[in-house]
RNA sequence: GGCACCAUGGCCGAGAGGUUAGGCUAAGGUCUGCAAAACCUUAUACAGUAGUUCGAAUCUACUUGGUGCCUCCA
């Protein structure tokens, strides 16, 4: 087992965006992992397309430890910004109760997908010196610009002397931006400078006193100060979903770039979760199409009559396609995996239920199936693929139930922690017993049963099957 | 315009060179008053064209159709 997982460390290729190329995973330091990941912005609800970026770098951070990598998994809180501040009334203490509010929502949504806690969760809001640090190291560097007590990053500057903002996506279209008026903000001169300091003096929300005036740090320098005060200057993965990537992403390594003095775009792989689509539509406040993980669990949608669909589901769901595809929100999808979950989650019952014998099977070589799932992961993560490969397994534990198949004991312990390695150790599903009925409905439902009892036993089955065919929906009847 | 991505059966959805994904649905069977449920069996497939290969749904090129991003966003 050992040397499985030590071959299994040095096999992992991840796509780095960066490169655009799947890549060798090296870490810089050994065995030291350094991973950044964007985390939410505490001004609403998170939504099922958050969750599927959180979900997958779970996976990430659980598959690393399982690897015995000695990780530190940063995601930062965003709490303070620009257009959501305005939002909120004047009062601090409104304002404090909000994000609080919002961060308990938070943390209660990723703890119902069991997923970890990650190291660290820094704040911006607790930063803020560090943050006007960095400002004045790019302020001095004459790479940023004041204008109305407000500082900006000069991409012009930037381009010729040290980087190439834009390098993450490669997009020749920024360059035909930038030669655009500005149309944003009067106070730039380019398009493609962002704010690195917002002078907001003017509006009553919380903000800081500086020496160019009152406001708010920008939302980048926000995430380069966090991710290089616990993380250094340049480590390992950083994270975060591909919307992220321009401006965001490309704004980070240009800050980061020039605080650090270097040209190492801050992380040596950058990886990028996709969209949850919906319609195929992206997931946006803006088209006002938010699904969020409670409507699904508590049954907003009617994708299945006879059962609760629980956060395990979705969280499978979410997982069944790889992280680079986009996936299209589709109940009859969810509908679907209801039951890969109960099969694949069943196992161990079934496993419990197997008589091994004492001869050696002959067919299953489960070094083997241990080695695929294994390659599975490191083939960019490619969890749809180990999935398959635990359906596969599954099989095997069906005819061993069904005596097709002889296991020996030692055979059936070890497929039995394959499946929780895999299941309940890297992807972090948990098994929760299915509930049939809401407790309501049952008893309303049992007094109907009565009743068409009566009329079966009076052989009035022409009522008593109309009767079934309503309740079909919510109830399958087994007369005996 | 640029940069990416996608195309799988009646439907939803995996699969990344050879061997059953899975589910829904349909047909047949077991059971049964009829159904339902359960179980068993069976069925239909990789957008098109060319290439690489002993072998392509899978790799390459082109074509067609569709989508996303380029503006706060996971």
């Amino acid at each position: 087992m050992k040397e499985i997982i030590y071959k299994a460390k040095k096999e992992i290729y991840i796509y780095n965006t960066l490169k655009r190329r799947k890549e060798l995973f090296i870490p810089i330091n050994k065995n030291k992992i350094g991973m950044y990941v964007c985390g939410p912005t505490l001004y609403k609800r998170i939504h099922l397309g958050n969750c599927r970026t959180f979900i997958f770098f779970d996976v990430l951070y659980r598959y690393f430890k399982h690897l015995k990598f000695n990780i530190k998994y940063i995601r930062n809180i965003t709490d303070i910004n620009y257009n959501f501040n305005n939002s909120f009334d004047n009062k601090y203490y409104s304002y404090f109760y909000k994000i609080k509010t919002y961060y308990r929502k938070f943390n209660k949504i990723l703890n119902i997908f069991n997923l970890l806690s990650p190291n660290l969760e820094p704040r911006t809001t607790s930063h803020i010196i560090e943050q006007i640090n960095n400002i004045k190291k790019i302020l001095k560097l004459k790479l940023a610009y004041k204008k109305n007590g407000s500082i900006y990053f000069d991409i012009e500057k930037y381009n010729n002397n040290i980087g190439n903002y834009g390098k993450i996506l490669n997009n020749i279209n920024i360059y035909n931006q930038f030669k655009q008026k500005n149309y944003f903000s009067k106070e730039k001169k380019n398009n493609l400078d962002f704010v690195l300091w917002k002078n907001l003096k003017s509006i009553k929300i919380i903000k800081w006193k500086t020496l160019w005036s009152t406001g708010i740090p920008g939302w980048h320098i926000g995430c380069t100060t966090i991710s290089n005060k616990y993380l250094g200057n340049y480590f390992d993965i950083h994270g975060g979903g591909v919307d992220l990537k321009l401006p965001h992403h490309e704004c980070e390594i240009a800050q980061a770039n020039v605080i650090n003095n270097n040209r190492n775009n801050l992380a040596k792989y950058w990886i990028h979760t996709n969209m949850l689509t919906i319609n195929n539509k992206k997931m946006s406040k803006s088209l006002n199409n938010l699904i969020f993980p409670y409507d699904i669990i508590k049954g907003k949608f009617k994708i299945t009559n006879n059962y609760e669909i629980n956060p395990f589901i979705i969280k499978l769901y979410l997982l069944q396609t790889h992280y680079r595809k986009p996936i299209n929100f589709s109940l009859k999808a969810i509908k679907n995996t209801i039951k890969t979950y109960i099969n694949l989650l069943n196992c161990f019952k079934k496993i419990k239920k197997i008589h091994p014998k004492k001869t050696s099977s002959n067919n299953i070589n489960i070094k083997y199936y241990f080695i695929l799932c294994y390659k599975s992961i490191n083939d960019d993560f490619n969890i749809p693929l180990l999935i398959y490969n635990l359906i596969k397994i599954n099989k095997i534990i069906d005819k061993c139930l069904n005596n097709e198949l002889k296991i020996s004991f030692y055979d059936l312990k070890k497929i039995k922690k394959l499946m929780k390695v895999f299941l309940i150790d890297i992807l972090g599903l948990k098994y929760l017993s299915r509930k049939l009925y809401k407790k309501k409905i049952k008893v309303f439902i049992k007094k109907i049963l009565k009743i068409r009892n009566e009329m079966r036993k009076q052989k009035l089955y022409y009522y008593s099957d109309k009767i079934r065919n309503i309740l079909k929906n919510y109830v399958s009847i087994k007369d005996k």
